[in-house]
DNA sequence: GCAATACTGAAGTAATCACTTAACTATTTT
DNA sequence: AAAATAGTTAAGTGATTACTTCAGTATTGC
């Protein structure tokens, strides 16, 4: 269910705003309010609540509400999974050029003392 | 350089996009010529090469043209970039629970024994 | 009760996106 | 030299994005 396509794009998606991220990194030291959220970022709080549900549509951030404030934290699963496919495709082919390497090795061995 | 939000930006936007997604996912097993690319994905050839040119920009692809066909490959350093930065944020959060566990920990220990 | 706080939602807009088709260039193959 | 292959480029279109402002709704402090 966390490899689903559709969940990876909207997790990518999330990331790939400069905004998006700045709040991620703001919330991996600590729950915040939506007001706190806002604060470093030059745009309207609005603007903020926009971001901040499409990060909670991604699954990376999960929000409560208590009173008037909504608090808001990261979600590591999702954080883990976007992590997750990123590394499967780099140890694919890292262990590709490994085997690659091995062969080419191989073929030298065989080739040992013989003459071009 | 890596770290550069821009490149992140680009990255990430790259990711966010199945058909790019499974671009990657095919250069993982081995490079590729822009065809080889094209072949499972139902949309023009003139379409991915447009995605093709959105992967090489944010780095995570690299290209070389021999004749007329284009090879491409994936770039492990610019997807472990990726990787490194959620990590990184993951990992933030987590060693915060852990200090919250201690803390937490530590406030029962100078409790013990004591009556509420 | 009244004002301040903390959001929330709708509507509008300019820019960017993910395609398409069609016309083109360069390289091989026959 | 002609035809097939491999890719490139430009222009156009409809959908989605990242905001804005403005008007609204709960909650809390005085």
């Amino acid at each position: 269910m966390l490899h689903d396509p559709a969940q990876l794009d909207l997790m990518f998606q999330a990331l790939a705003d400069p905004a998006r991220r700045q709040m991620v990194e703001r919330l991996s030291r600590g729950p915040a309010s939506v007001s706190q959220l806002a604060e470093p970022l030059a745009m309207s709080l609005s603007a903020v609540v926009q971001h901040l549900n499409v990060l909670e549509a991604s699954g990376l951030v999960s929000t409560e509400k208590l009173g008037r404030v909504r608090t808001c934290r990261i979600e590591p699963k999702a954080l883990r999974a976007a992590e997750h496919w990123i590394n499967e495709r780099r140890l694919a082919w890292e262990r590709r050029l490994d085997r690659l390497g091995d062969f080419l090795a191989e073929t030298k061995d065989e080739n040992r003392g013989k003459p071009s």
